[in-house]
DNA sequence: TATTAGCACTCTATGTTGGAGAGTGCTAAC
DNA sequence: GTTAGCACTCTCCAACATAGAGTGCTAATA
């Protein structure tokens, strides 16, 4: 595939389609012959740079706003210009990350370690702050976190507090209803069994193996285990995780934005949370960055913006994902070193 | 203070200022007098509604964008239209909510007793959709609430999670650092010292209860109880609660801010939570539903916006704030009996 | 004396026109 | 294959004219 399109466009093409998607990143005016002759010196004139232009718009890389305008990346351009990107990093021109950003960042996660919401509210702020994007984290999904221990406590006469901890420093709480006759001491038992039983596994697997018991021994267990079970049932049901958002209003400085209701949709898409969730969620089963340009993006209210997501992970298994929204006319490599820096130090301080 | 304006206006100048300021509200364009003489039904003509308003503008109550324009009103027109309001509701045009929301809204809280932040967010939800102006709730602030118990629990070897539950239903959970020596037995005493010694106090009292037993005793106390003091003091030190934001949206469709400048101040001000917060505290010292008009507002942040703010109780004793933010062309009667009724609401569901 | 009709004046909003400038595509020469 | 040259197209902007809304003032009216 990538193969493929790197052989249509021969060498010169190349550098002049990379150049103008350079240009145009930079400042959001159609790019003409004569200016990509100037600014970037090939040895051709503007009238070469004219002819290999128009084949290029043939293929679908650039278009024209209008006859007389200059020429605009495509979506298909961008992708073009992002699929060299990876490839040129394989060979010389990578942009490095100063090793101190590195250290200074993780030293501040480190400091949010005992508040792993403040820490990711943290990440997004960063990640926005330095992109000028829409920068969004979720959570490690609930299924796929460490039972660490569960706690039970009276609360009003029917209700209960149920405490989870995970492995991962997460803390969910829950109010409960439940039988107004339980003792605290009842409660208690009813926890030290679930801690027993389940400490070490996932929330997920904790739900398996809660439908195999009842399938397996039916009405028989003994009172104490039928309760436990119930209450760990609905302790276990917790809200969709919050999702962490930052920069929506940085991007209202950008030109393309100026019209405000692409900028309404992107909100409205982040309040609806399942929306994104899914797509990022199905983004990122590969490995590493991953790259959504435009029109490539199954969600109708994201077209015309692209999105980067990568995903962190404790050693590795995977947790949350770590993700950038901007517009088409973004700067990709900027951003993916963003998103790949800052996933790697999430990533990093998940390990210890 | 009241009585001074409405003194210096008589019923015709009243009337005409309170058309004015309606019409405005209703469509942002500068109103004419030919406009007032058609719209409402005056028995005057438009010259002598010309000379009204020319004494109105005189007077600081309206003002004209340009030479030829129609007129529009002053932050003091609004605020004697606001002021105005109240004096008819205690008479005749009192605009009632109907009994049929105020049922269906207070039995949808009720669902979300046992989620007091799914609460909160369900209360800014729905005022900043009915209202479409940015709507704010500042939940009780934890000095205020009832210590009801707190449990700590060994998470890993040298960190304690303390759980502090609140009679309001409000759950706060923080990672502390400790001795690791402490094993969960201790704790468990030093808990059930804890809730002994303060369950029904608010934290406040708390608070002074530890600094005057700090004094009293000095470092006599034994290993036990000074831990405890230890302990609960990192527990209570929370951060600062939360805010809950709606409607930042919903106000890019308003003309007053195609310019996006203002917007984005506003999502700074509400960024640093403290600004918004200090101002509402200050706003709500007094009894029911407070309105702020543009530059009567202190917070710099927030000039040329208006803020309608009211307290929600338990009882007598008071909770949190509801606000309402939006431009000074505001839907001033609407706006307020919604921060009012949903108020109600809110109080209503607190006092059972 | 309060109100009103009439009118000149002011200012905005809108539409029209006419370059200037940037960029293209094509052709013919190198 | 590359380039210079040129006619052509389209946008942007400023200048200008005009319609329309609204005012303030004056003189007439009740």
């Amino acid at each position: 595939m990538e193969r493929d399109i790197f052989d249509i466009l021969d060498e010169r093409s190349r550098r002049v389609l990379n150049a103008v998607v350079r240009s145009y990143i930079d400042r959001p005016d159609p790019v003409g012959s004569r200016f990509v002759t100037r600014k970037y010196s090939f040895g051709f004139s503007s009238a070469t740079i004219r002819n290999i232009m128009s084949d290029l718009e043939e293929m679908g890389f650039l278009s024209q706003p209008h006859t007389s305008a200059g020429r605009v990346p495509t979506d298909k351009g961008y992708r073009f210009y992002v699929d060299s990107l990876s490839n040129e990093a394989q060979s010389e021109k990578i942009i490095e990350v100063p090793e101190e950003f590195i250290q200074q960042f993780s030293r501040r996660l480190d400091e949010f370690k005992n508040d792993i919401s403040a820490m990711f509210s943290e990440v997004t702020n960063t990640l926005s702050s330095l992109s000028n994007y829409v920068s969004i984290v979720l959570p490690p999904k609930a299924e796929n976190t460490t039972f660490n221990r569960i706690d039970l406590i009276k609360f009003k006469s029917d209700q209960i507090v149920a405490i989870l901890l995970t492995d991962e420093g997460i803390i969910h709480n829950k109010v409960i209803q439940a039988d107004p006759m339980l003792k605290q001491e009842d409660l208690n038992r009813i926890a030290d069994f679930l801690n027993v039983e389940f400490s070490g596994h996932t929330l997920d697997e904790i739900n398996n193996m809660l439908m195999q018991r009842m399938k397996r021994e039916k009405a028989q267990w003994d009172r104490l285990i039928s309760r436990a079970i119930s209450i760990n049932e609905q302790a276990m049901t917790f809200a969709e995780g919050d999702i962490f958002v930052s920069g929506l209003y940085d991007l209202m400085d950008l030109p393309e934005f100026s019209d405000i209701s692409k900028l309404r949709e992107l909100s409205k898409a982040i309040k609806e949370k399942h929306v994104i969730m899914k797509l990022l969620a199905e983004l990122s089963h590969s490995e590493g960055v991953q790259v959504l340009i435009g029109t490539e993006n199954p969600v109708t209210e994201l077209k015309g913006l692209s999105v980067i997501t990568s995903m962190y992970k404790e050693g590795s298994r995977p947790m949350g994902i770590i993700a950038l929204i901007g517009p088409t006319r973004m700067d990709y490599s900027k951003a993916i070193i963003m998103v790949d820096t800052i996933t790697k130090c999430v990533s990093r301080t998940f390990e210890d």
